[in-house]
DNA sequence: TTGAAAGCGCTAACAC
DNA sequence: GTGTTAGCGCTTTCAA
């Protein structure tokens, strides 16, 4: 041990990970063959017995490729992103604790980029991945309805699939990424005839925001089916948060708008509206019915529970990991691009005929 | 242009990202100069001008660094991670938006790691974060009492400490990392305080999984609340979800238990505490009172908004965040192992005087 | 079927 | 104050 001089950091920290040389040489194999025998190479085969010494050695070492090194020659990190409008949102939390548990099956972390429904961050987030060469980028929410966002948005993906990386979104975008996406016009429309069904005839349609292209599929399935019914409702406008949720139906009663029942565009919403009523002294589902959207986790333990119509969320995640494990490995040519899940109704407690005495009255 | 013969791929993709050499170039410096000059190198300094030009070069040619490419140098990759027990709770998903809000603005991405409250996830998702080379993993939820698992993670902790990673820990832990956490047992001594202020004498207390930390610190600030006022409280173990909220209580209806207050350890629990409340016809808070602890996103919105400890989630994430950074950049010798923020009772309408004609009892 | 060697983009040790 | 160069760990030509 005649020049073992180490330095005081090598002597003290733990002993650096093994790398692939580190197998190679133990094996007894030059590194090209390690890797190879390590990965599925097509090109170039290796005999099974060096395979196995090779396996062998890496199973002794305890051997864990380096992600950065792979990234780096590869050009892209086993990485993905899922891109939501709020993770405090219960639906975009469990969107990304369903993707990142799939992705983590495949081997791949998950980087959350939540924009808090700012599209400069989003835009910035964006830019961030891009350069980050993650493998994939998935969209949780619903696209802005604004051409120079949209045009922004678009840069970054180009870049993104430049370099071979997959976009996937989960909800309706107009930039014609593959999309796997719930049925929100059909769900919708199930929902009014839902309500229909139970006598409604005065309903009020709590709506998202309006540059949200989920917003405008949702209200779009609502108005069909109650037209179809001859019903014109009443509309109000929401931001798909429990407050925005409270004020609509706080404004529907302060004009004294006469409804029996409200059809809120996603479950956040309908907390809101159920709480306003409850505040302004009015039974649900006694006096007004109210309907959400989405079954988040939680809403059955509201009361009353909420009757909803049930997203396929953990399902939408998976499939949109699995899409882009299928474009990273160029197998997904045969599918169509966008697929629509379908959606169930849910009946729970807060929906029930309308009182035989007509409706509610504001104040 | 004699032999810009381009490959059929370069032609039809995007151009390639701009790279540190391009910016050289352009300015007329050599890497080293450009690298240093877009960083802040302490031991080499680069003379204004220089740095101009070559800031210049980097703004026009809109080079931003390969956090790849970096991260193999450096050893260590510009990359956040947070460990949570379940990201569709939303306490775990508004800690983990905060902490990539906060690691965003650093220039940061976060990886989630949900480990949905499997051991074993949790330690491979380590092993995953260390292998890769995270420069700092923050522990959400708080640690469990099981020595042969503490010495695992600590094994990987350790490795990530051993490459210059930070690991910081936002509730309580066996394993001594840096510590931001809330005062779990002065806030649940304020909790039992508040209602035996409020003359409740008959109180039952739900605790969290046994095997948390967490648990265990509010457990013990409950018990010497009510200890000091003489009360022996009702107990009954739960497991942090509303689900379990619920099966305490209806445990100590059945038992026909009296009891006017309801102390749970946590705002998930209270959730199913009330709604089972409710289900079996005892109205809150006038018969029973019911208080939270945490203060999650939405617990105002229920009917009746609950009463309840506030954590100050997004403080904790900041805290922790800024924390890493610190000591990644080595200047967090200076701070206190264990900070300790102040929670506060936030008194809604879940909590009341107990009713004159003391005690419900079970069917 | 295997090996030698180039190089992904960057920073830092070492020269000047 | 600036430049030259090695090399982080890995995959993949190219050559044998």
């Amino acid at each position: 041990v005649t020049h073992a001089a180490a330095s005081p950091r090598a002597a003290t920290s733990s002993p650096r990970p093994t790398r692939l040389v580190d197998v190679a040489e133990l094996a007894g194999v030059s590194l090209a063959t390690a890797s190879r025998a390590l990965n599925h190479d097509h090109t170039h085969a290796v005999s099974p017995s060096t395979r196995e010494r090779v396996q062998a050695a890496a199973a002794k070492l305890a051997y864990h490729v380096n992600p950065t090194g792979r990234g780096l020659r590869v050009g892209r990190l086993a990485t993905m992103a899922v891109v939501v409008h709020h993770l405090a949102d219960p639906y975009f939390a469990e969107v990304a604790r369903a993707v990142a548990a799939r992705a983590w099956e495949a081997g791949m972390l998950t980087i959350v980029c939540s924009s808090n429904r700012d599209p400069e961050v989003e835009l910035r987030y964006l830019q961030l991945l891009s350069q980050s060469r993650v493998a994939a980028v998935l969209f949780a929410g619903g696209g802005r309805e604004n051409a120079g966002h949209q045009r922004m948005v678009q840069r970054h993906t180009d870049a993104i699939a430049a370099y071979g990386g997959a976009v996937v979104a989960m909800a309706p975008h107009a930039e014609h990424w593959p999309c796997e996406t719930a049925d929100n016009h059909g769900g919708a429309a199930a929902a009014a005839r839902h309500l229909l069904s139970l006598g409604h005839r005065e309903i009020a349609v709590i709506t998202g925001p309006e540059w949200l292209l989920t917003s405008r599929e949702r209200e779009l399935g609502f108005r069909e089916a109650l037209a179809e019914a001859g019903v014109v409702p009443l509309m109000a406008g929401g931001d798909f948060t429990p407050s925005g949720g409270s004020r609509a139906v706080e404004a529907l009663l302060d004009q004294g708008r006469r409804f029996t029942a409200v059809l809120a565009s996603n479950d956040g919403m309908a907390i809101g509206a159920l709480q306003q009523l409850q505040r302004a002294g009015i039974s649900v589902p006694h006096e007004v019915s109210v309907m959400g959207f989405d079954d988040i986790p939680g809403v059955d333990y509201l009361s009353p529970p909420l009757s909803t119509v049930r997203v396929p969320l953990q399902a939408l995640a998976i499939a949109a990991v699995e899409r882009a494990l299928a474009i990273l490995s160029g197998a997904a040519d045969d599918l169509p691009r966008v697929r629509v899940h379908p959606v169930l109704i849910v009946d729970r407690a807060s929906t029930a005929p309308p009182p035989a005495t007509a409706g509610v009255k504001g104040r």
